[in-house]
DNA sequence: GCTCGTCTGTGCGCTTACACACATTACTTT
DNA sequence: AAAGTAATGTGTGTAAGCGCACAGACGAGC
């Protein structure tokens, strides 16, 4: 217990806000895992909590028809689950599932819309980041539409890098043919190319990414739009980044 | 003029609101013309106005690289431009192009923000707007991936239908591919198979709606979803909708 | 009337991805 | 070591849509 940064980690989108601000808003939450299958909500549910992810994925999936889950986005540390509630509405349209285990600061419903009330920077950063995730949807139903599987795999994989903050990530063709709403042959395909020309490597769900730079080459413009979006807007006000150590201090105090 | 409600329209979005509370916000606005192929803003422009329209269609198009733009979605008198201030964001991301003439009420970027600080009821139904406008995206999202062009071009025919609440539609087969994002050959093929099934007929960029029930059986079950979460989402306080006789007479104060 | 520009229709070869079937490889369990 | 299972690779035929080229059809203006 003498390392609590890589125990738990932070979520980046709280630490925008200041120190006060923060401990303020994570004295309200409590950790808890995430455990990789874990559904954290399906499609009409009522929300009970909301989840800042400190460690691991959730990716937030769409289902029309009987067509299998799409993978709309993934959220890490750089999120939040679910935005709806932060808009009064108590209901979420899609499923939600823990692709990578970690944790997650969590916190009642009621807890939430009294803090986003009362918490005016809190307030103008998670609006903020309902706009991010809205310009991420359509930079994917875009990219969607327009470019080939290659690049929205290399895309893909390198959105899940960022919020594994890991080379390796342990994730099937089965599971990244479902993300992107292919066949996993498809993927095979895809796959096989980014491998001959040295980009990634694996084996039985086990990608290695050896050249990170050249992968965003290889995949389409969307993933840089993604990122400066996330940038532009969320960093207006240049908020002070508080100094992680205090935070996890706070981390600590909760689980003890 | 003797008939406004047929000059000007309402806005069934602020609709939703009190009598009350929609004189307070239309007393902030000022009626506009909405002149076809005008554009209402660029991606990175800094909002000034904020458009909800009464009658005509706003088209909100995405344009990634060299591709050209795709609409996203089409707004008319159901809904509002734009979303971002709402969150306290001053930048659009897309371009809005006036696709069909009408009118739009329109507020200034510092009085909208005034308003949804001091207008509760407003504030509600309009952070509820920006779920309803997610939700549409979604549905987008995962229906140019495993929808084919017939069943979106019906679907895209039925929202163009509903927004100029009329029968008759003035757009080219150019104009329909680059809102689907394919090559107007495609919409050839798909609206001279839905012409054959007698759901619609057009020349020369004049279309005609025939069989509205079976031209939603032709498309996607997009359409219906898309429908039912507007209602879902807004309706979930039953607000009393106002008499419209005397909203107009509203309008007519505006412009008198 | 004629001309010109816009809108719509058709043909052909090509690419991407699908559907289905089956083979092979890597790891786990016994 | 053998058997079993999950993950990955390959092969064949099909469908949707692209790119390009060109032909016809309608309407406005002279």
């Amino acid at each position: 217990m003498t390392n609590h940064h890589t125990a738990f980690g932070n979520n980046r989108l709280l630490n925008f806000l200041t120190i006060e601000n923060r401990a303020q808003f994570v004295d309200y939450c409590e950790i808890v895992d995430l455990n990789l299958g874990e559904v954290l909500g399906n499609p009409g549910d009522t929300i009970q909590y909301i989840y800042f992810p400190t460690e691991g994925i959730i990716s937030w999936e769409k289902q029309i028809e009987d067509s299998p889950y799409l993978v709309v986005t993934l959220i890490g540390n750089e999120g939040m689950l679910c935005i709806s509630l932060m808009q009064g509405v108590n209901i979420t349209p899609c499923r939600a599932v823990v692709q990578k285990a970690g944790f997650a600061l969590r916190i009642t419903a009621a807890d939430f819309l009294y803090q986003i009330e009362h918490n005016q920077q809190l307030n103008l950063l998670l609006r903020g980041y309902v706009i991010v995730a809205h310009n991420q949807l359509l930079q994917t139903a875009a990219c969607n539409l327009f470019h080939v599987l290659e690049n929205r795999l290399a895309r893909l994989l390198l959105m899940f890098q960022d919020r594994a903050q890991s080379d390796e990530l342990f994730i099937t063709q089965e599971l990244l043919a479902q993300m992107l709403g292919v066949r996993r042959v498809g993927v095979t395909k895809a796959a096989g190319s980014l491998r001959r020309k040295n980009l990634i490597s694996y084996i039985r769900g086990n990608v290695i990414i050896h050249d990170r730079t050249n992968l965003k080459a290889a995949s389409c413009s969307c993933y840089q739009a993604d990122k400066l979006a996330y940038e532009n807007i969320l960093d207006v006000d240049k908020p002070s980044l508080s100094n992680t150590s205090q935070n996890d201090q706070q981390l600590v105090d909760k689980i003890s």
